[in-house]
DNA sequence: TTCTACATAGGATATATTCTTATCTAATAA
DNA sequence: TTATTAGATAAGAATATATCCTATGTAGAA
């Protein structure tokens, strides 16, 4: 089921091949829907009852770091508030958390996917563009 | 520089126009960059040292369920995972949080917006079509 | 004014995540 | 094979974010 063998990719970025990393590497690999860290570590617990939650965790991030997985929201640090109720989109700066409101009829305006019906009814269409602000970048020029 | 009298806002939709509210609402609606509930809280207690980190809490949710904002990431209740490392988009079941990958040619063809430049430079290009899962769906229509 | 429903402050609690430390284990060197 | 050592884990403490509980306060209606 997995495409390439769980432990050569652990040699490929030069970690141990733990018996717990293995597990949650496959747990995040097979299971439906993009789990939580609370789901891997129930799962995980019914091979390894001792694991602790901070080695779900640990690991998961570990994982992040070298570009293994990805967190599915991962600028959505706190909550932050929107008082523009009408529909727009994002701009959403990786660095300092900046959020810009923008509006975007050309991608408004495609149609939807196909076999969308598949997984169920749309009721909001939202574009999230991930980049580097202009004041960010004028600090990381700076060095 | 609000649209609209803060005051009418509480009127229109029946609640009480309390001095905290007021200064709540203007803050969200002044404040540049989308705010979290912590710099609300810092900016309120300007005005109202002894106000509590619970009534902005308290306040923000009442302005969500009445419609006056919006969480911004409201989807990102826990962090979820994703292994699926290729450039993809999500359709998130905004019931049961269900996320499922899906790939959409057509609006990564869509050239970036105008004015982008002006906010910085964008790396990363992610859609959300929010919507109702049919599983979902399913158990709606049951009632 | 008095009553009552709604609102607030403050502390307790819940939940998600990270940190600290002692112990353990695997890879390497001898 | 054994000793050494860097890396990994478990367990619980600590932190951050968000919500709940309760006593008190206040605005608007009668």
């Amino acid at each position: 089921m997995l495409e390439e063998n769980s432990i050569d990719i652990f040699k490929k970025i030069g970690l141990r091949a733990t018996p717990q990393r293995l597990e949650i590497y496959n747990i995040l690999k097979l299971k439906e829907g993009h789990p939580a860290a609370e789901d891997i570590y129930e799962q995980v617990r019914q091979h390894f009852p001792s694991i602790s939650l901070d080695t779900i965790y640990r690991t998961l991030s570990l994982f992040e770091r070298h570009g293994v997985i990805k967190k599915v929201h991962y600028l959505a640090d706190k909550t932050r508030y929107d008082t523009n109720l009408k529909h727009h989109h994002h701009f959403v700066c990786i660095r300092c958390r900046k959020i810009v409101d923008l509006t975007w009829e050309a991608v408004d305006a495609v149609p939807m996917p196909e076999g969308i019906r598949k997984w169920g009814t749309v009721e909001e269409r939202y574009v999230e563009l991930r980049g580097i602000c202009n004041d960010c970048l004028k600090k990381e020029t700076r060095r």
